[in-house]
DNA sequence: ACATTAATTATGT
DNA sequence: ACATAATTAATGT
C-alpha cells in the first residue's frame, strides 16, 4: 500500500525482478526461491487504459496478477446495460475463474488506467495451491473478501436509496483506490459520473446533481474524471452505515 | 423519489 | 476543431 512504483518499470520482459511479490498477499509467505519459480512461469503484460484484459465467456486459459493500475470489471446485463461489478487495486489477483468453479471468465476486466499485469496459465493453479503454503488459503480470502463485497451491493442496490448508494460506492472507492491529498482523499483513477451511475444501478444525471449537492456543501471536490472527497465522515453518514 | 429527454456548457487532445 | 464529459431544467412515471 506503501509502495509508490514509477521509477522502474519492466522495459524488457527477460527477467522479473523478484521484488516485484514481495509482500503480495498470495506470495507473500512464499522464500525467495520459490517467487522466483513462479515468476519464470509468469508472463508480464502492459495494458492501455481502456483496453480489455479478457472477456466475459471467453476460456479462462489464464489468471492474473495486477501489478500496477486499476483494472475494472464489468458485466453486461440482459438488456444491454453495462454494470460495473468492482474495481480492482494492484497487488490483487483477478481472473481467477478456476478458483471459483468455472471454465470461462464470469465477466469482462478492462484496464481503468494503464495497468500492468502478470498472467499465469490456468493449469497452474492447482500446482500453485498444492506446493505453495499459505497460497490457497491468502488468495481466497481475498476472493471471499471481493464476494462479500458484491453481495452487499446487491442488498443496497435493493434496499438504499440513491443518495446512498452513491455515498456507499464513493466509500469503497476511496477505500480502496483512494489516494491522500491534501484535504481530502482522491480518488486514484479516471472516473465519469457515468461510471458511477454503472456501479450504483442510476443514471449519471442522478449521479452528476448528487455530487453538484455535494460540492456546494464541501463534501467533495471534482472536475472531469476526478473526485476528491473532502469530508469523508459526512459521505459516511449519508451512506447510512451502521457504525 | 427517481428516470428520461433534451439543450447547453465545459474540458481534454 | 472535435469528441467526450458534465451540468441543468423540464417533463414523465
Amino acid at each position: 500500500m506503501i509502495v509508490m512504483q514509477k521509477a522502474n518499470r519492466p522495459s524488457t520482459y527477460s527477467t522479473l525482478d523478484e521484488s516485484l511479490l514481495n509482500g503480495i498477499p498470495p506470495f507473500s509467505m512464499l522464500d525467495p526461491k520459490q517467487i522466483r519459480a513462479i515468476l519464470d512461469l509468469a508472463s508480464s503484460r502492459r495494458h492501455a487504459a481502456g483496453a480489455s484484459v479478457f472477456e466475459e465467456g471467453h476460456d479462462a486459459d489464464r489468471f492474473y496478477l495486477l501489478l500496477d493500475g486499476y483494472i475494472r470489471v464489468v458485466r453486461i446485463t440482459a438488456d444491454g446495460e453495462q454494470v460495473i461489478v468492482l474495481h480492482i487495486p494492484s497487488g490483487q489477483l483477478f481472473g481467477i475463474a478456476k478458483a471459483l468453479g468455472h471454465d470461462t471468465y464470469p465477466a469482462t476486466a478492462i484496464a481503468a488506467t494503464d495497468s500492468i499485469t502478470l498472467s499465469w496459465p490456468t493449469r497452474l493453479w492447482d500446482s500453485f495451491v498444492a506446493q505453495y503454503d499459505g497460497f490457497a488459503t491468502q488468495s481466497y480470502q481475498t476472493v471471499g473478501a471481493r464476494i462479500g463485497e458484491m453481495n452487499t451491493r446487491i442488498v443496497e442496490m435493493a434496499t438504499q436509496q440513491v443518495e446512498q448508494r452513491i455515498a456507499c460506492a464513493l466509500l469503497r472507492l476511496i477505500n480502496q483506490t483512494g489516494r491522500k491529498v491534501d484535504g481530502g482523499i482522491e480518488i486514484d483513477f479516471p472516473i465519469s459520473r457515468q461510471d458511477i451511475s454503472e456501479m450504483t444501478g442510476t443514471t449519471l444525471h442522478t449521479v452528476s446533481r448528487m455530487m453538484s449537492a455535494w460540492e456546494k456543501q464541501g463534501f467533495v471536490e471534482s472536475g472531469r474524471k476526478r473526485i476528491t472527497v473532502r469530508d469523508p465522515h459526512q459521505i459516511v453518514i449519508l451512506s447510512g452505515a451502521k457504525v
